[in-house]
DNA sequence: TTCCAGAAGTGGGCTAGACCACTAGCTTGT
DNA sequence: ACAAGCTAGTGGTCTAGCCCACTTCTGGAA
């Protein structure tokens, strides 16, 4: 059973035989033996190395798809569906992969000089100047957060250009500047709404909010933005998952 | 310049390697020149094959310690001190590792039957038993949280007989049932707080709180514990580190 | 029938090479 | 002075093996 590979160099083995297996577990083809082929017959099926394959298989393993154990075998992980794990992500996104309609109201959206907080946040000099983007966000068009973002104005020449109100602000960033998320810092904290934001997301002042602050980094820990947003606690919580070591 | 390793097989080398670097890296000992060696060179230096050397740098990137850039090299990743990001901790840990002093107060805990929700947090069958915990918790002796805890009591016999007031839950299970967590799902919300969790943790009814579902499993995949944690807003916030794919 | 030793299979670890794409700096020719 | 091309060095990928610790199964001895 020879399966094919792409061998012409412009995708990596091991993430071609990563994804096939993350296929193929997606379509539960392993339940049946509830395991994965040992890494030597993989090696034998795709005709590659088992270093190959290992490397494949750490991939899926760090991503909590499947788990060795020693001396058996590779298991699939068969944990709950990720019902919405809370990942990079931006706001449309999530929405939309929670079968959602986002959309935006936007507030304000100008040029501007940095705060202290925010210059710290984006680790910007003295006098640097931002963008600051005030919006509602809408699920299904009803409020579900106001969110306040920061970005350096210096990284995004022209940026009020661009209509935010139907397009994600992250694929403007990532079409038109090449910019990507790598990672972020995100604190959350439970907060009474005050009275501009209630009025906003239509909640009664004092009501809970689920307050999250963002710092997204590019891949060389530049930070891109800074963003604070409110969520309706009645409309939103947040999943995450926690894993050891991440070995 | 040969750096020394134990090679009797008791600790992996690129764990070994791993350690070395990350030690080195604290102690900034790579700042002069602002990057690592080459995988090359590290590889001679530790008498140790390349493959080796990036399995350890690989985990060190892992943690976001480093970063590599295609061509250049391999660059210690400066970026500011995790004051505290959320890991898999318990309670105990977490404020020691704030530099406060954790405490609890024991206010239930029974054997019981286990209801639906918990039933299907921890994938028991209709009829198992559990352990019930409800604690508050204090640090420097002020109250924190207040927190509902399940066991599988079949994982878990003779709980009852440790003194959870002084010792860390996870501490106990560790070393007495030899239960380690592996990973964990979290939902976090906002909420307001019910007459009885108020009066518990000193703050009026309805002020904001932020509500922590955790379910903690084995490497197996197994869950061990779901808990039900309530945190004072105005004491408490949560830090998450995330990042994109992972790899 | 029971028990135990061995064999076979698994993932964990490691080696000593190889080729590639990419970057930066140097050299050389204009 | 400048641009083009070369070269050395880097991380990214891959190979074809090897030994180890561990588990499970199986067949033979007690």
């Amino acid at each position: 059973m020879q399966e094919t590979l792409t061998r012409d160099g412009t995708v990596p083995l091991h993430t071609q035989i990563a994804e096939a297996l993350r296929i193929k577990i997606q379509n539960e083809e392993f339940k049946e033996k509830e395991n994965l082929p040992s890494e030597r017959e993989l090696a034998e099926q795709y005709a590659v190395s088992r270093m190959t394959v290992r490397q494949a298989l750490q991939k899926l393993r760090h991503e909590g798809l499947i788990y060795h154990e020693r001396g058996i075998g590779t298991f699939v992980n068969n944990r709950k569906i990720d019902v919405h794990t809370r990942n990079l992500n931006g706001f449309s996104e999530e929405m939309i992969s929670l079968g959602l309609k986002p959309s935006s109201r936007v507030l304000t959206f100008q040029r501007e000089l940095a705060s202290d907080e925010v210059m710290q946040n984006l680790q910007l000099g003295a006098g640097a100047e931002v963008f600051y983007l005030e919006r509602l966000r809408l699920a299904d068009d009803e409020p579900m957060a106001f969110e306040r973002t920061y970005l350096p104005a210096y990284l995004f020449p022209k940026l009020e250009e661009f209509d935010l109100t139907k397009n994600s602000l992250y694929q403007v960033l990532v079409e038109n500047y090449d910019s990507r998320m790598h990672h972020a810092e995100e604190v959350l904290e439970a907060a009474a709404a005050t009275k501009r934001v209630a009025e906003q997301l239509g909640v009664r002042t004092g009501a809970p909010v689920l307050v999250v602050r963002r710092i997204v980094f590019s891949e060389s820990n530049q930070p891109i933005e800074s963003a604070h947003t409110v969520y309706r606690a009645d409309r939103y919580r947040a999943t995450f998952y926690l894993s050891k070591n991440g070995a």
